[in-house]
DNA sequence: TCTCGAATACTGCCCTGTGCAGTATGAGGA
DNA sequence: TCCTCATACTGCACAGGGCAGTATTCGAGA
C-alpha cells in the first residue's frame, strides 16, 4: 500500500482529521470550504477514499439509512502520520487560470465594447466572490463548527479576500483606464509606457 | 468542421492573428506570456493546432530546414472571425490551484515550524514571480515584439502585479502574526475573531 | 575540422481528473 | 398520499498532463 501521492489525497485526510464523515458530507464541506484553493469534482471526491482506505490511511465502514447504504471514512494512525509528513514536503506551485484575461489580452482582436464587458464580467465575478467570502467570515464569528480552528480559518481566509480584492481593484482600473482609449487596438493619448513605468515603481515600493 | 470551444484553441487563435509560427514557436511562447494565466502543456500546444486547420480556422503549411520538417500555422479569415465572436462569450470563472495554502489550512496536523516554512516558501516563490514580471515589464519598455500591444500588456500585466504582491504581502503578515502563536494548533494570546473583524473592515472599506 | 551539447521539431502512451448522465432511497411538508 | 429535495452513489467518454523517446540542425569551442 504505497502512499497516495496528491494533494488531494492529503486535503482529504485533513478533513477526516477532524472527523469521520460520509463521502457524500465530504464532497459538500470541500465545495464549501476547499474548494476555493482546491477546486476538485465531486467525481473525485467520492473515488479518493477509497484509495486511501486502501492504502491503510482511512477506515471505510458501510453503514446503512433504512436501504440505503453509506461509506463512512475514518483516519487511521498511519493517515495521520502521512499527514504530518505531507506537511514538510515542499508545495507545489500556484496555478491560475484565468480566462477572461486570456480575452483582455487579445483584445485588439475586437471592439473596445467588448473589452470593456470582459472588464465589467470580472468586477462582478470578484465583487460576488467577495461578499462570498464575507458572508463566510461573519458565519465564523457566530457559530463555527472547529472553532479550535478559527486561526487557520482565519489566516487563510485573509489570502483569499487580499487575493480577490486585489482583482476588483484593478478590474475598476483598468474600466476606468480603457474609457480613454478609442479603440481596443488604439489606446489613443494613453500612455502605455507610463503605465509600465508605475508598475516598476509599485514593485519597487514593495521591496 | 465546428468551432472548437476551448479557451486554449482561442488563445493560440490570438497568437496566430499576430503572425504565423510554427507550432514550436508557438509552444514556446506560451510558456513565456500565456503560461501565466493559462498554463498548457506543451503536449496540448502540439496537437491544439491540427484541431484549429482540421476547422478551418487556420492553415498548415509543412516547410522543411533541411531534412528536418517543420510546420507553420497562419490564421485564415473563418479564425479571425472566430477569435472576434468568442471575445463576446462570457468568459469561464476564474480557477485557482493553491496547494501550499492547503498545507497552511490544514497546519494543525503539525508544528509551528511546518506551518512557517510553508509560509516561506510561498514568500520566495512570490518573490520570484515578482521579479520575473518586473524583468518581463522592464524588458517590455526596452524593445518589445509587438509594440502596437503595449497597452494591452501593460494592463494585463499590471494584474498580474498587483495579485502576486497580494499573495506576498499576505506571506510576510502571516509569517509575523505566527510568530506569536505558540503551536500550529494553539494561537495562544492571538485573537482569532479581531483578525476576522478586521478582514470585514477591509471589506467595508473596498466598498 | 571535428565534436558535442543545445535548440528545433515533434509523436506515443499511460494516467489523472472532469463532466454529465443515470440510479435509487429517505425525509419532510402540502 | 404525493411531491420535492436531500442523500448516496456509479459508469462512461473524453480532455489534458507528464514523461519518455526520436531525429535533425546549429553554433561554440577544442
Amino acid at each position: 500500500m504505497p502512499a497516495p501521492g496528491s494533494t488531494t489525497a492529503y486535503a482529504l485526510l485533513g478533513l477526516l482529521r477532524l472527523r469521520p464523515w460520509t463521502t457524500y458530507e465530504l464532497a459538500k464541506q470541500v465545495q464549501r470550504s476547499l474548494h476555493w484553493f482546491w477546486p476538485r469534482a465531486e467525481r473525485k471526491l467520492y473515488y479518493e477514499p477509497k484509495l486511501l482506505a486502501a492504502a491503510g490511511l482511512a477506515t471505510a465502514t458501510v453503514e446503512a439509512t433504512g436501504k440505503r447504504p453509506r461509506t463512512v471514512y475514518a483516519i487511521t494512525e498511519a493517515g495521520t502520520e502521512a499527514l504530518a509528513n505531507w506537511l514538510s514536503e515542499p508545495p507545489e506551485p500556484r496555478g491560475l487560470e484565468f480566462a477572461a484575461l486570456v480575452k483582455v489580452f487579445f483584445a485588439d482582436a475586437g471592439t473596445l465594447a467588448q473589452l470593456q464587458a470582459t472588464l465589467d464580467r470580472i468586477e462582478e465575478e470578484s465583487a460576488a466572490r467577495v461578499d462570498a467570502l464575507a458572508a463566510m467570515a461573519r458565519q465564523s464569528l457566530e457559530e463555527f463548527a472547529f472553532p479550535e480552528r478559527l486561526h487557520l480559518s482565519a489566516l487563510t481566509m485573509r489570502l483569499q479576500l487580499e487575493q480577490e480584492l486585489a482583482v476588483l481593484r484593478w478590474a475598476r482600473w483598468a474600466r476606468a483606464e480603457t474609457r480613454q482609449w478609442t479603440a481596443a487596438d488604439r489606446p489613443g493619448a494613453w500612455d502605455s509606457e507610463a503605465s509600465l513605468r508605475e508598475l516598476l515603481a509599485l514593485v519597487e515600493a514593495q521591496r
